[in-house]
DNA sequence: TAAACTTGTAGTCAATTAAACCATAAGATA
DNA sequence: TATCTTATGGTTTAATTGACTACAAGTTTA
């Protein structure tokens, strides 16, 4: 099959006319940020858009996307979600693709670039420095942020952006960035502890320059309980 | 282009594997229902299934949706939301084929069934008492009450599925049929008339063997309002 | 070494909200 | 008129929220 995008012969066992998109987020330094990739040939040459591919005609919509962040990431086990499939006739220049979109959430701390992918380059950029994208991909990544906001006021995904262990401050500084609020510590503590989804694993930071913070760990196991009834994330 | 299941010739100007399937929930009598439709030729002839199509090289995906909506019930303003792609590589028995879901809510009173339809009959289940369905059908309604019942609780959409008029009652039942809960009656009409989306309009019940409820309508506007801001509805 | 500074953690208090009730009103039916 | 059903208005208690104060535990600076 001939790639409509590069004009390269590709393998003819993906579907034609579907795609994947997925948005990437990590969080460092207090930010939330995506994980762009540089396109390195087609029409497309020199642009930043999401990191993408085609479906093979022998896997799922899911195991694709997670294919895909293997590829770009390395990384085998990365929260996944689909967020919805993006179809306009106009939105690919060179014929009619419909795109699945996804969003996922890695831990920084475990990420590295991984090189040879179909993109020259892939880079982080914060959310409010990213350029301007190809194709729809912009419109895919507005989408993703909004629903970004309303899942993590839903369940707790937030905890798939920071390390293993971390602090409550930490914990809110996300929730802040996320949703762009200002929130109140007092406050934040008692109401996320009243949860008990966090396991006090009677550890400190180390080499901070003040009082140094309990670490936690995210409880999966009242969480799971919890989900089961139906509860609320507001802050 | 041969149609796969069919096995007629049908138009060329379609997408081939890639079709959309819509669950559309009505509300009658107290219980939640879905209209399906028994498929009349192919091999699914004689079973129920989600109502569905393709989509057109020059639609998108929305419009095809909305397109499906209106051949088979006739309405034109009906509320339609994309649930999201489902892809399996093994799906659909005779190639391989994602589909997109999505789900609408009629009210009852506005509809009526239309003929001509590629499917034989039309005919709406409650919830409880849905057949064996094609393909993952059974996966994709599944999917859409799941995706009901929490909407249900982030914005106003039941409104969809009553009458214009309705009673603080109804809305109520409606809540307890969906989320399959017991509510109390004065604290929900205390909760829900403080938020200010239901509008007096100085009407009543008539012909009903008890003391007539007071009638009201949603009032969009607040609504449009209220969102902004975001904002919760848990009962 | 002491003071100043930074961040973590505990507690207080008024205002709001939720949940479980009880009570009465407004009809219709027997 | 009595009885039944549903509508609607209150009360009470406990829990939750939001704004704020205070102090603890370290680091850094003077």
């Amino acid at each position: 099959m001939l790639d409509i995008e590069s004009g390269e012969l590709i393998s003819t066992s993906v579907m034609s006319s579907i795609t994947i998109d997925c948005t990437i987020f990590g969080f460092e330094n207090g930010s939330l940020e995506v994980l762009l990739v540089k396109h390195a040939k087609g029409i497309s040459e020199g642009k930043w858009g999401l990191p993408g591919g085609w479906i093979q005609e022998v896997e799922s919509i899911d195991a694709a996307a997670h294919r895909l962040l293997r590829e770009l990431t390395g990384l085998e086990n990365i929260y996944l979600e689909q967020l919805k499939a993006f179809g306009e006739p106009d939105r690919f220049p060179l014929g009619r693709v419909i795109t699945v979109g996804y969003y996922a959430l890695v831990k920084r701390e475990d990420y590295s670039v991984k090189a040879g992918f179909t993109a020259s380059e892939a880079k982080w950029f914060k959310i409010a420095e990213v350029p301007e994208l190809i194709y729809d991909h912009t419109q895919i990544l507005e989408y993703s942020i909004q629903n970004l906001r309303k899942r993590v006021r839903q369940a707790p995904i937030g905890f798939n952006l920071l390390p293993e262990k971390f602090t409550l401050l930490q914990l809110m500084q996300l929730y802040q960035e996320i949703l762009k609020v200002e929130m109140d510590k007092p406050n934040f503590r008692r109401k996320f502890l009243r949860m008990k989804l966090l396991v006090d694993i009677n550890e400190k930071q180390k080499d901070v320059s003040h009082r140094a913070a309990k670490l936690y760990k995210f409880d999966n196991n009242t969480y799971q309980k919890l989900t089961e009834k139906g509860f609320n994330f507001e802050f």
